[in-house]
DNA sequence: CCTAGCATGTAACCAGTTACATGATTCA
DNA sequence: TGAATCATGTAACTGGTTACATGCTAGG
C-alpha cells in the first residue's frame, strides 16, 4: 500500500512518468522504500484506474510513448489522509545479516570477524553515499524548486540515514573487540 | 529463503515443534525476523519434503498431534554453507514512518511534532523491552543450556538492538528540537 | 563497440498476510 | 465468562522479484 503513497508523494511536487518516479525514488527514498519498474508501471495503472492520477499520454518516435502521471484532487486528499493519520506500530525489519550473526556462535573466531569486517565496509560505504550523493541531491532540489519546508523534512531523515550507520558502525567496533576478546 | 536459515538455527540448537519455533522467534530473532505460524508450518514441510529436517509425530488427544522437527545432516550442512558465506550487499529496509515523515512537509507544525512524539514513545517501549525482556531471555537460555558461545553472538545482536533504538530516540529528540525552530 | 540512458510493459513465480477451521485446558 | 496457551493446518490474496521483450540515441 505504502508504495501507492510514495508515487503519490513525488507526484505532489509535479506530473511525472513513471521512469522519472524511479529516478526519485533512487535518489531519496531507496533506503527506507525503494521499489522496481516492473512494479511502478503496473501500480500507476491501477492508480490511474481509481483515479488517483490521471495520464497524459505524449508520442514520441524510436521510444515507447511516455506516460506523465498528474495527481488528481482524488489523489491529494489520499494523499493528506495517509498523512495526517497518526503512526501504527512499528513496522517490522527484516536483516539477514543479523539473522546470520545470531546463528554465527558455531563459527569460528576468524569466520566471525571476517563477517563484520565485511559488514563495517558496507556500512562505511553507506554513509559517505548520505553524506556525499544523498546530501547534495536533496540541495539541489531545494534550490531548483524552492522546497524549503519540505527540504527541512527531506534533511531530517537523511540526517537519520547518517546517524544510523555511524551507530552501526561503532556497534560493529565493539562487536570485532569483543570477538577479539571472549572468543 | 531466510525464514529457512532461522528454523534451521534454532532447530541446531535442539528439537521442536513449529509451534516451539513461533515461540522463540518471538523471543529473539522478531525484531530483525519475523514470521507467522501460517508461514512456518507449510515451510517445515516443504523442509522436509527436501531432507533438511525430521518429523516425529507424537500423538496427542484433544489437541493436533505434535510434530516434533528434527535437523538432519543435511539440513546441518545447509546451515553451515549459510552461514560461511560471506555477507551480500545491505539488504533494502522499508520503513513506513520515515516516508511519511520525508512527505510531510505540507502537514503543519503540530501535525509533524505530534508523530514525532508518537515515534519517539513507540521506540522508547521498544528500548525497554530489549533490556528487560529480551535480555532476561538471552541470560535464562544461557544458563539452561550452556550455550555460551551462542550466547555472546546472541548478546550481542540485543546489544545492536539496544544502541539502534537509542539513537532513533536522540534523532527523534534532535527533529522535534529543529521543527520547533524551524516550522 | 559497448554501455548507459530513455521509456514502456507482461508473465511467472516466490514470500508473506489474513481469514478461516478445530478444540481441549487453565487461569483470572 | 472470556482470554490465553497448546497445536495443527488450508485457501485466498497481496506485495514484490526475476526474467523476458522492444528499440533508439549519445558518449566514452
Amino acid at each position: 500500500m505504502s508504495l501507492r503513497f510514495t508515487l503519490l508523494g513525488f507526484l505532489s511536487y509535479g506530473p511525472m512518468t513513471g521512469y522519472d518516479l524511479k529516478k526519485h525514488i533512487d535518489n531519496s527514498t531507496q533506503f527506507f522504500w525503494h521499489a522496481s519498474l516492473s512494479q511502478i508501471y503496473p501500480t500507476l495503472k491501477r492508480m490511474d484506474e481509481d483515479g488517483l492520477v490521471e495520464a497524459a499520454v505524449i508520442p514520441q518516435e524510436g521510444r515507447p510513448d511516455k506516460k506523465v502521471y498528474t495527481i488528481t484532487p482524488a489523489g491529494q486528499a489520499a494523499l493528506m489522509d495517509w498523512l495526517a493519520e497518526p503512526l501504527g506500530e512499528l513496522s517490522p525489519q527484516k536483516d539477514p545479516a543479523l539473522l546470520k550473526l545470531f546463528f554465527s556462535g558455531v563459527l569460528n573466531r576468524e569466520a566471525i570477524l571476517a563477517h563484520l569486517c565485511r559488514h563495517q565496509e558496507l556500512h562505511r560505504a553507506r554513509l559517505a553515499h548520505y553524506r556525499k550523493e544523498t546530501a547534495s541531491y536533496i540541495e539541489q532540489i531545494i534550490v531548483a524548486t524552492d522546497f524549503t519546508r519540505e527540504g527541512i523534512m527531506w534533511e531530517l531523515v537523511r540526517q537519520w540515514g547518517e546517524q544510523y550507520e555511524q551507530a552501526y558502525i561503532q556497534w560493529l567496533e565493539q562487536a570485532i573487540a569483543t570477538i577479539e576478546e571472549e572468543f
